[in-house]
DNA sequence: CGTCGGGTTGAAGATTGTCAATCGTAGTGG
DNA sequence: CCACTACGATTGACAATCTTCAACCCGACG
């Protein structure tokens, strides 16, 4: 599952999670021209539905998200599972974990996955040292607060339909920040069980609302692409307001 | 709505709230012996019912509940209100909005409550003088975070009575941590209206659930309290494992 | 060619919502 | 002291939503 790749960390430097938001504050701070020491990092690949980082790991790193999906989850006795957030490249694992008590839920690659590792310490001498770094983290955690209190809403107040179509808008507004998307089609690596995960239902359900958006023309699910084609409609359902 | 009390200042220095949490270190950091500038805050008074911070407005302050129940929720244009968080003495209102941009949610006074308003760039400024301040600032976004996903789980994968005892738990827990409770009689503000809306069901379902309970012999809400007679059932019921 | 994972579909049942009536209690004004 | 009202809780009947169980399909892959 661990994997050390020593050519890993070159193709990183060109990943898109460097263009913006935590890595970039992070390793800008840490550039040529800073006083502060460089930054030291691991990287280390995991295959699509292997576990990430469990609730009884107890060390204090921060995992950034590289490249390809993967989520956040809790995993239920009786064999629930609940998804609670989809991570993209750019997401810090576990923002919360920097400066606090660790959440007690795991992660898992929904694609294959290749993940940052720093370490705790360094992270939060960064922090202290480099308001920008600082910020970063509270956006991570301010995004990720939002988004949970939003899933909150849709899932109280919300039926199938809604939900569905309030969970595919939200990853295709991600997926679209730093993808060029052609035709109103995303990259769309999830299968139903995930969605149905995600926002509380049976993938059997799942499957019907997913075909009746179909014959509605809304959008379309296939060959691990997602395609939209009213736009209007999927916002109108998707609205929280 | 909102009133000028200069012997609130006074009465809430006794509050529980400052025993513990962001105010202790807050006051302490402000101390006589520190060389940091005595905090300013204003004191106001809300009555039960009224809306204590809404959306639109946008000013950069830190406000904490001192005495009373309160609760964060959004309102949704179909009529239906989602819950977030009920919010008991010594928790801020909105600890994200003190160093990133505020979530959209509003809140409302459950009870008559008292609440503190604290400068926002005052409080940063504590913050980044007083490492303690600030852990108080992680460990309360900690909290809520922790909250949020695990009412995201309860909502996805519970049925009613486990999400209602879920919720009646960890009230109850979180009002015993500073507040003497005998014979497992608590104080219990809430109408079957708020549970509903905390838990994404009707007042009329909430109020078949509860009869259940009571016929079960778990626990009994009248007159503003809740009596737990079944504990260990209701811990079950409400488990998340 | 068999098998396996994921998706689709139908039928039946469980859970929860909607609508409406009733009840008790507390307050309010005459 | 008594109507009158308002609010919250309760109950019944019925409907909508979603789950469960099962069968089947289909493409990938050994």
């Amino acid at each position: 599952m661990l994997r050390s790749d020593p050519d890993l960390a070159a193709r990183c430097v060109s990943c898109t999670h460097l263009n913006s938001g935590f890595c970039a504050a992070l390793f800008n701070a840490c550039g040529e021209q800073s006083a502060l020491p460089r930054l030291h990092q691991q990287f280390f690949t995991v295959r699509a539905g292997q576990q990430i980082k469990c609730q009884s790991e107890a060390r204090d790193d921060v995992l950034v998200l590289c490249s390809g999906w993967a989520f956040r989850y809790i995993q239920l006795s009786d064999g629930g599972r609940q998804i609670l957030r989809f991570l993209l490249p750019g997401d810090i694992f576990s923002p919360a974990a920097i400066f606090a008590k660790g959440m007690s839920f795991s992660a898992k690659a929904l694609t294959q996955v290749q993940v940052s590792r720093l370490d705790g310490e360094e992270v939060r001498k960064q922090c202290r040292a480099d308001e920008l770094v600082m910020m970063e983290v509270f956006r991570s955690l301010g995004d990720n607060g939002r988004a949970s209190y939003e899933l909150i809403t849709v899932l109280g107040q919300r039926p199938a339909e809604r939900r569905i179509a309030h969970l595919l808008l939200s990853l295709m507004r991600r997926v679209a920040v730093d993808g060029v998307v052609q035709h109103h089609r995303y990259p769309f690596p999830l299968k139903q069980q995930h969605i149905a995960d995600a926002i509380g239902l049976t993938s059997v359900h799942v499957s019907r609302v997913l075909a009746l958006f179909r014959d509605r023309k809304i959008l379309t699910i296939s060959e691990g692409r997602l395609e939209v084609t009213d736009l209007a409609e999927l916002e109108r359902l998707a609205a929280l307001n």
